[in-house]
RNA sequence: GGCCCCAUCGUCUAUCGGUCAGGACGCGACCCUUUCAAGGUCGAGAGACGGGUUCGAUUCCCGUUGGGGCUACCA
């Protein structure tokens, strides 16, 4: 077999959602790994829905996630002629007809049918036109629309990740196939254009399952070979859901906003319903298209954990040299209206880095670091409330021991000294001596050590900040 | 209603008939630290149910239950 050909056709209805993003990792890890040729192909037949503002985004967000593709991106809109012709053509063999039914019929075909609480499925009145009235009916202009005249056999085929999968075409009706203004219904267009770009795999969401068997009446009537189908699991929310806004986040966009790396996400999402084998979690790009094969792909849909994608994040972000971070800091200080006033930020963003899960996270730590804390957090008002008066006495003692350091003198080592010279003569354990400083300067009961906080924050800031805490 | 898909710890998963059912997130404890994390160690925690097949089923088959998808001149 020549070299695969996928792709991923995301619609312009609304932005990348995260199922979206790990269909097409899917679609590109496969031809990365097996040499393939990834074509991108905006799929925007809805003309009411799709929009510009949504192709740029979806595009960026492949692009932000690193899901780059080889060719495309195609607009499914440009190729009506194409689909038309694919329509006329199985309409001029036999294989599709016109059908002349109302909207209203049809409408009330299916209400019917609900009332009697059977599906709805078009009984192929209009197959049985005579010549002479089609002639008649096209005569009088009366609109019409394409429909594919459903064989009555089995459509099955072999999916990747689900095994045999079979469809009755009794089941199934005779779907239109080209609307009344002569534009295509999804799935013809999908056929249509998968032939056209010789595509070997279509690997696509689960929810496809139910289309498949369309589009292989459709391949079968047009004489080409079918593609393998790989159909992948949805995506869930917590509650077993689908995945929905409701859930929160699911637009990649918004990860990406959270200050969540691609690669993290790229990680992450590879292992949301596919595993390598093995124990195997964090994995880098390369590993990943070294171990991908459409089999490991679990059949079960995920649910989407958000606490094992921070996780999985911080774990880069761990791994990540402050400098390389530095430049992503300085946009988030920006946008948090920070100045650093001058300030080396390396030694900040290295205190505080393991702690940090994000680089918004990260950065806004920073920020706390530079110009004091906006608030405390729940845990750390809950230890000022619990220390009550405490608290204050504490960071009082705290400033009299630090005030006679200079600044010169100012470092972790002779803060420590102070802190814990301090402490015993007052005869206060080390923890209560240091937690009131670090809620104090961070508004947080996690922080680096309080001594090297101390350092980082500057004898002035510092000081002024535990008198105000201190209510002096 | 019809058609189809799915079913291992709370979550992501390993297991391709024989395992003390392993790992990761999260959770708890301990170690490290005269302070927070990170890290390390340990722990709690799973084969939906009922039938088969088999010497032996989480694994293969059937059914039940429970989830989910589709059922448009949407994609």
């Amino acid at each position: 077999m020549s070299s695969p050909r996928v792709r991923f056709a995301p619609s312009p209805t609304g932005y990348l959602h995260v199922g979206g993003a790990r269909t097409a990792l899917f679609n590109w890890l496969f031809a990365r790994k097996t040499g393939g040729t990834f074509v991108l192909r905006i799929e925007d037949t809805d003309r009411e829905r799709s929009t510009d503002a949504h192709t740029r985004v979806i595009l960026e967000g492949l692009e932000w996630l690193g899901v780059t593709w080889d060719e495309g991106p195609y607009f499914q809109g440009a190729y009506g002629d194409r689909h038309r012709a694919d329509a006329e053509r199985l309409l001029a063999e036999g294989r599709a007809y016109r059908c002349f039914c109302t909207r209203e019929e049809l409408d009330a075909q299916r209400a019917a049918a609900e009332a009697r609480k059977e599906g709805f499925r078009y009984d192929g009145r209009c197959r049985r036109r005579s010549e002479e009235n089609v002639a008649a009916e096209l005569a009088k202009g009366t609109p019409f629309t394409i429909r594919l005249v459903m064989p009555d056999e089995e459509l099955a085929w072999d999916d990747a990740v689900h095994g045999r999968i079979s469809f009755q075409g009794r089941d199934l009706d005779d779907f239109v196939i080209l609307r009344s203004d002569g534009t295509p219904i999804y799935n013809h267009a999908v056929v249509s254009d998968d032939v056209f770009m010789r595509i070997t795999h279509v690997i696509r969401g689960d929810d496809h399952i139910s289309n498949t068997p369309k589009q292989i009446a459709l391949y079968r009537a047009l004489g080409h070979p079918e593609p393998v189908f790989a159909h992948v699991p949805m995506i869930l929310g917590t509650d077993g859901k689908k995945l929905s806004k409701r859930h929160g986040a699911t637009a990649v966009g918004d990860y990406r906003d959270q200050g969540i790396f691609p690669a993290a996400m790229r990680n992450f999402l590879a292992l949301l319903g596919w595993s390598p084998g093995g124990d195997r979690e964090i994995l880098p790009e390369a590993d990943l298209i070294e171990a991908f094969s459409l089999e490991g792909i679990q059949s079960k849909p995920a649910v989407f954990d958000t606490t094992k994608l921070e996780w999985m994040n911080g774990q880069y972000l761990s791994a990540t040299p402050a400098s390389e971070l530095l430049p992503a800091v300085e946009r988030q200080l920006e946008r948090l209206g920070v100045g650093s006033s001058g300030r080396d930020l390396l030694p900040l963003i290295d205190a505080v880095k393991v702690r940090s899960r994000t680089i918004t996270q990260l950065a806004e730590q920073v920020a706390v670091r530079l110009e004091g804390p906006k608030e405390r957090d729940a845990k750390a008002a809950t230890l000022v409330a619990k220390m009550g008066d405490g608290y204050s006495m504490n960071l009082r003692r705290a400033v009299t021991a630090l005030e006679p350091i200079p600044a010169a003198a100012w470092t972790a080592d002779a803060l420590l000294d102070a802190i814990k010279a301090s402490a015993e003569a007052d005869g206060v354990k080390l923890g209560d001596a240091m937690q009131p400083i670090r809620v104090a300067l961070t508004g947080s009961t996690v922080s680096e050590p309080v001594n090297e906080l101390l350092a980082i924050v500057g004898r002035e800031p510092a000081l002024r900040r535990l008198r105000e805490a201190a209510g002096q």
